[in-house]
DNA sequence: TAGGCCATCTGGTCCT
DNA sequence: AGGACCAGATGGCCTA
C-alpha cells in the first residue's frame, strides 16, 4: 500500500516540499572549485592555491605511503594484513591527483545528468547529491508502480 | 556559529 | 606496475 502510485507521488511530494528548495543559492553558478579544466596545461593553480601548497610541499621529498601526510587508515586501517607499502614519487601522486579529480568530474556529471532526469519544481535551489539519490529513488518506484498499474488496466 | 555539502588530497585495495 | 575505485581527513563556502 505505501507504494501505490498515489502514495509514492505524494511521498515524492512530501519529499520534495521537505527539502525547502525554494530558495536560491548562488551556487547554481559555477564556483571556482567547480571550474574544472580539462586542459592541464590551463593555469588552474590560480584557483586551486592547495594545489600549489602540495607542490611545494612535496617538491623536494619523495612521498612514501605512512609518511606524514598519512591519515586515519594508515597502518592501522585495515588491522591483520601485512602490507607493502607502495612507494610513490611525486610525479605519480600528483598525476594520480589529476586522475582522482578526472574521476570526481565525471562523477558529478553523472549527478548533474541524473538531476535533469528527476522531476524537480521550479526549484532555486541545486538538489544536493544525496537528495538527488534519494528522490530518483521514489521518483524511479512511482513510475514503476504506475506501469504496473497500467499493465493491469489494459485489456489483455 | 554549527552543521551540511562539496572539492581535493591521500593511501589502501582491487584489477588488468 | 600502474590505473581505478574507495573511503577517511581536511578545509572552504553557505545557510539557518
Amino acid at each position: 500500500a505505501a507504494h501505490s502510485p498515489a502514495a509514492c507521488l505524494s511521498a515524492a511530494c512530501s519529499f520534495v516540499t521537505d527539502m525547502n528548495l525554494m530558495e536560491f543559492p548562488q551556487r547554481c553558478t559555477l564556483e571556482p572549485m567547480q571550474q574544472v579544466d580539462n586542459d592541464p596545461s590551463s593555469p588552474s593553480d590560480q584557483l586551486r592555491p592547495w594545489s600549489r601548497d602540495l607542490q611545494d610541499e612535496a617538491r623536494t621529498e619523495l612521498l612514501v605511503m605512512g609518511a606524514p601526510r598519512c591519515y586515519s587508515r594508515g597502518a592501522h586501517g585495515h588491522p591483520g594484513k601485512s602490507k607493502r607499502r607502495r612507494i610513490i614519487n611525486v610525479v605519480q601522486r600528483q598525476a594520480a591527483n589529476v586522475r582522482e579529480r578526472k574521476r570526481m568530474f565525471s562523477l558529478n556529471e553523472a549527478f548533474d545528468e541524473l538531476r535533469r532526469k528527476v522531476p524537480t519544481f521550479a526549484y532555486e535551489k541545486r538538489l544536493s547529491r544525496i537528495d538527488t539519490l534519494r528522490l530518483a529513488i521514489v521518483y524511479i518506484s512511482f513510475m514503476t508502480d504506475l506501469l504496473e498499474q497500467n499493465s493491469q488496466n489494459s485489456p489483455a
